[in-house]
DNA sequence: TTTTAAAGATACCAATCGGTATCTTAGCGT
DNA sequence: ACGCTAAGATACCGATTGGTATCTTTAAAA
């Protein structure tokens, strides 16, 4: 019956959950011992603190967030259709959500980005990597021709990511898909015009 | 010294900040005593609870939000430059915000989407008269013969309130202003799609 | 000037918070 | 089979939470 690995991946993985649904700082230890049978000894044991254990689930979401998109990227083979996939992806935070409460990078920004620096730090480079993510995709379609040469990448990395994690709020908050696959259409269309 | 209306605006501007700021759960009465110099008795002797205080502060920052947006909107004499102006509102709450915290729907809408049930049916009113204010804006530019006829209003309406509020959430984060300008860039180049 | 109702301050409440110290127990190495 | 180490349970801590009951004070009506 004792396996710390097991043990820290149940509390990672509840604790996550809570964290993306309920809020970091709204979620207290209790909710945590209720929803994992465990008790504050096994969390104190793991994590030493409460801050700490925000720290390791928010990463823990941030790889499975990542994780998935690569997997759905890698799936595809040309520019075009990496992108229309992440776009999918993003959808799916509405239909099939892949963990409760929806995008955990868009949850602890808005938590995190005036109270908590610790949070604000791993949430910038949860942005970033999917920035140099879309970034990346973008060169190498370039490089093999299947996107303009002359695109902004930056530019179009910043619109991608705005406009599907606005349409996560919006199609949370309305409890329907009709924002986000509003945003998937547009950006379907900014991809036929990049595409040579 | 008893000016029971001026307590109550002054409880609603200060609790409004902390709760923009901080989130509303995370926000205790302590803190807004603290801010205010009142007292609980004058907290509980106007808004019985804090759940109360907590919407009523949310309406509060809603009224201001829209009393700007429709000062900002009213100024300009075309559907393109309306639109552009409220675009530059938005711009605002990064550069020089008109409330700390941001956007008060986005922040609210996040918090509330999952747990509070009562503030996510006021972010919903709040997004609902967003998305009213853009669609009567295209409407008349259709109406004056600003804007092509045959657009999709709801459609364009998304577009603008998901990338400005995914982009604000970015430029909070980032601490500063590059994706809401690109976001204003892309946005206005819509516009001019839409202009005749 | 006195009365009075409301505004707001103060003092208290049980419940819960995050955290710690202690104790028990499970499972591995020997 | 035994002993040791670490996993995890239990019991407690002071501080803080939202909320209430009571007391004081203020400003306007009479």
């Amino acid at each position: 019956m004792r396996q710390p690995e097991i043990t820290k991946e149940l509390l990672l993985q509840k604790a996550g959950q809570l964290f993306n649904t309920k809020g970091y700082k709204a979620t207290s230890i209790s909710e945590i011992t209720d929803a994992t049978g465990l008790t504050k000894g096994a969390i104190y044991k793991h994590f030493g603190s409460k801050k700490h254990l925000e720290e390791e689930a928010l990463m823990y979401l941030a790889k499975a967030m990542f994780d998935h998109i690569r997997i759905s990227i890698k799936a595809q083979h040309t520019a075009g259709d990496k992108l229309r996939s992440l776009f999918n992806f993003f959808e799916s935070y509405i239909s099939k959500p892949p963990v409760k409460g929806g995008c955990p990078l868009l949850n602890v920004a808005i938590e995190a980005d005036d109270a908590h620096p610790d949070l604000r730090k791993k949430a910038m480079g949860m942005l970033q990597l999917l920035r140099e993510a879309v970034h990346t995709l973008l060169n190498n379609g370039i490089r093999y021709k299947q996107l303009k040469p002359g695109i902004d990448k930056a530019y179009y990395a910043t619109i991608i990511i705005a406009s599907l994690e606005g349409a996560i709020m919006m199609s949370k908050l309305s409890r329907n898909s009709d924002d986000i696959k509003m945003i998937t259409r547009h950006l379907t269309g900014l991809v036929k015009e990049m595409e040579l």
